[in-house]
DNA sequence: ATCGTATATCGTAGATTAACGATGGAAGGA
DNA sequence: TCCTTCCATCGTTAATCTACGATATACGAT
């Protein structure tokens, strides 16, 4: 995957660049994360407890998946002195779901 | 993630089963695996070799991703004598695609 | 029957991921 | 100041992924 994956796929609007959407993909490619996602998004946001209060998963597990959804660009954190409040990327979710779409769009009949 | 990870979100119309989707993410990220999908979508159909053409990877590692691809459902093969000729699954990309939108709908404001 | 072609599968090495407990730092309260 | 709490990070282990070459299988052609 060198200079190939640099390939987009046409579409009716913009484009989809492969590396990203993977990315994305990847970042989504584990329960926890989609839980956690499904999670933001019904309540907006919260703090990182409430996370581990949801999952069967240590603390420190969730904060890596925390990591992993961040650097996807997904979520984002912000420290309120002693806790960090999480909240959904919107706009990366809605790129996300449109990159998906365009993937889906336009097959032959 | 026992038993928790049966739960769905609720959205407008389905629900969405997250394992389901994060596998299917999963089965998305890789490069490769978008290119292939890519691919497929825009020629409709083609053999296995086309793709180890396409890609700067080796036959069997080609063959690896078109696998996993099979198992996540998107794409089929069917043997045509020597060859194997692949095409997407439709339903499952759109649903997919659904999932997706799903995930991203009915964010508060 | 033999040969060549197209794929799938096996075996393997190295990289990455997922999980945990332990540790550390920063903030708030006593 | 000294705890306590919240969270991130470190270190580690086991599992999974990615890639390859080698091999196996199955078919078509000669």
């Amino acid at each position: 995957m060198e200079q190939k994956n640099r390939r987009m796929i046409a579409g009716k609007g913009k484009e989809i660049n492969m590396e990203t959407f993977a990315a994305m993909c990847k970042a989504l490619g584990h329960p926890a994360r989609v839980m956690i996602v499904a999670y933001l998004k019904k309540i907006d946001r919260c703090i990182c407890g409430d996370i581990v209060a949801l999952l069967p998963l240590a603390q420190s597990t969730v904060s890596q998946h925390l990591k992993c959804l961040k650097e996807a660009g997904f979520v984002k954190g912000e420290v309120e002195g002693l806790k960090t409040c999480y909240c959904l990327d919107k706009a990366i979710l809605a790129e996300f779901s449109r990159m998906a779409a365009e993937l889906n769009m336009s097959l032959p009949s």
